[in-house]
DNA sequence: ATGGTTTGTTGAACTTGTTCAACCCTATTA
DNA sequence: TAATAGGGTTGAACAAGTTCAACAAACCAT
């Protein structure tokens, strides 16, 4: 069931009643995502927030130099939308797009909405996931900064093995901020 | 009145009403600190959250090399805090230190507390400025891969004149993650 | 099976950024 | 006034990462 799974993330985050838990679960969708499938294209608006069931999506952002700047990967148990143009309905800068036949979870803005009006442990819920989620960009650049390309590719494949065996090499590159040609050599030296 | 100036943030990430407004500003206590104190040390815990009134604040980590990482400048109408050791009172990676003669308003983890359990606005507002964080943070890591270093120095510069005037060279650089010999090259070469 | 596309690899030349040392200037303090 | 500490600049040697081009291997789609 692929609700259990929200149920348990949702879990990690706030404590709340089984009845709590399926009330927000119901305003949830399931959806399957072709491989190669886009969710989101920049230029568009976000319409939805999403919850990974299965598979893997890659959230990147291109560049005026057509260059792919990858944000992060989305699989089992992530999180996944673009939470600017989705809180603003503002213009995307990014790019979701399925990696592999994938299944979401998801909720349009009008649900999101209603649901944070509903139930004051909702806003509680995604209080607490946003501000996880500030603290971990905050790590990921601090370690950018630091850490030079061979150590944040260790760092990716020590911390996220199950993600990176999923990945090409060029996404992975995309990710640490470098060029495959690069990742390349690193790897070599090794 | 330092609490004029935190109304008027509050206000702009929910609408409330003054009584509100006042009820969530009590929790917060004035305090002063002089040039070159530090608020937080890495090793520590993160016993506050903060809100400038004046003047200002560099938020960075130490590495093993003993470089130092700026995560970012706080100034009037900024909040400050490690938000990671502040809500799980784990031991902090950051150092919070005045650049000059500064002012803030406070309010501990206790009283934080305290204000989501009475008031479920409260958890809107920090949901909503979360949210908004982590879209900055995304849109930071995004233009770090994507720019030159130089690129960098004049969105900075640009972006943030009135933080840009207050600070040395090597803070600057520290922020966009080079070395004060460098920006120094970069500088001349325009 | 075949042709086309994408991926990974490698080398050489190049650009970007670092390191270290020296120097100057300014502000502070004894 | 002298001493000192910190900030900015510069140059030379170096390291990190890019670009471009070439090629081999794997992965499709038909």
């Amino acid at each position: 069931m692929p609700y259990q799974l929200l149920q348990e993330n949702i879990l990690k985050n706030v404590k709340m009643s089984p009845s709590d838990l399926e009330f927000i679960c119901k305003y949830f969708k399931p959806i399957s995502v072709n491989k190669g499938e886009f969710l989101l294209q920049q230029g568009n608006i976000c319409k939805f927030e999403g919850f990974v069931v299965k598979g893997c999506f890659r959230i990147f952002n291109i560049d005026t130099e057509g260059k792919e700047n990858t944000l992060y990967f989305a699989v089992k148990d992530w999180w996944l939308m673009d939470i600017d143009s989705f809180m603003n309905q503002t213009s995307s800068e990014l790019n979701i797009q399925a990696l592999e036949e994938s299944q979401i979870l998801i909720i349009d803005r009008t649900n999101k909405e209603t649901l944070y009006k509903e139930s004051s442990i909702v806003e509680k819920l995604f209080r607490i996931m946003s501000q996880k989620a500030v603290a971990a960009w905050q790590r990921r650049l601090i370690r950018n900064h630091g850490l030079k390309a061979k150590e944040r590719y260790s760092y990716f494949v020590n911390t996220y093995p199950e993600i990176a065996l999923k990945l090409t090499d060029r996404q992975i590159s995309g990710y640490l901020g470098i060029t495959h040609e690069f990742l390349s050599k690193i790897k070599r030296k090794n």
